[in-house]
DNA sequence: ATCGCAGCCTGTACGC
DNA sequence: TGCGTACAGGCTGCGA
């Protein structure tokens, strides 16, 4: 669910929520496995009193620097949320972890399939060295995506989605890239042209800005749905181009959309623009 | 180096 | 209505 867009739209409203300088004096974890490290009880003991000095974002990574060095890193994986309730607020029976704040207000880690994780941290390097390029980053030029792809010779779609190669893509974003750039998600990444790579390029940054833009991408039924921390729901589904729109009329050609599975995914095409 | 697959989890949609 | 199956936006680890 959430990718880049929508991870940099709640960190975004993280900061817009007042959250920098609030004290953490207590936490609770509801499901141990949501702490990759330390341990849940370690985790609970030692961030107590450490105060958020700021929020911001590393690929899909919610990034929350504490004082005294330390570091709490949110993945949301497939259905995570975080989100604001008062400490007295009945447990939602997905709660998985809450930050209890001064103020008498939580932040609280609602992951229906607990896949998501929690990193309190030291050091962030072993987690971020495996990182490829942000892709909003100015320093992200067409150049340095062109050197990255050109260590590997593989299907584009599953090079995106790796996320050593390039940061905060996910199968919605790598999809409309992809269309928008009329690449075939099969197409091995050392045939394409050099005029594809600098479209491919351009294609990544367009639709994870305009995805920024929408507040992110919201699909499928509420209680999975990706939403950001004041609850509120992205826009960005009504101007997909082809995720999740199979038989509708492609918005360049009219061709219908096909869904196809590659690398054991979900990738969908206009059959006639994305030629492989 | 790359690919395919299983696994982590739960909920929903769909066909019979 | 009830049941089995497939599928879901992420990521990791394994063997081939």
């Amino acid at each position: 669910m959430p990718e880049l867009p929508e991870v940099e739209t709640i960190v975004r409203d993280l900061r817009q929520s007042g959250i920098a300088g609030r004290t953490i004096v207590g936490a609770s974890i509801h499901w141990h496995r949501t702490l990759a490290e330390p341990a849940a009880d370690q985790f609970v003991q030692r961030i107590a009193g450490k105060r958020i000095l700021n929020v911001t974002r590393r690929a899909k990574y919610i990034v929350i620097n504490l004082t005294a060095d330390l570091t709490l890193l949110v993945h949301l994986r497939m259905t995570g949320r975080l989100y604001f309730a008062p400490k007295d607020f009945p447990l939602d029976p997905y709660e998985r972890a809450v930050l209890h704040l001064d103020g008498g207000q939580d932040l609280r880690f609602r992951d229906t399939r607990k896949f998501g994780r929690w990193y309190f941290l030291e050091d962030t390097t072993p987690v971020f060295s495996r990182l490829g390029p942000e892709p909003l980053a100015e320093d992200f030029s067409a150049a340095l995506f062109a050197a990255r792809l050109a260590k590997h010779n593989r299907q584009i779609k599953p090079l995106l989605l790796d996320q050593s190669v390039i940061a905060g893509l996910g199968n919605i974003y790598a999809d409309e890239a992809l269309w928008l750039a009329k690449v075939h998600p099969t197409r091995l990444s050392g045939s394409l042209t050099v005029r594809q790579v600098f479209h491919l390029y351009e294609a990544i940054v367009k639709v994870l800005t305009g995805g920024i833009e929408k507040r992110g991408t919201s699909l499928g039924e509420t209680s999975v749905n990706y939403s950001s921390v004041t609850g509120s729901y992205g826009e960005n589904q009504d101007w997909l181009k082809v995720f999740q729109r199979t038989g509708e009329p492609c918005a360049r050609c009219g061709t219908k959309i096909k869904r196809l599975v590659v690398a054991q995914r979900s990738s969908h095409i206009c059959p006639k623009c994305q030629r492989n």
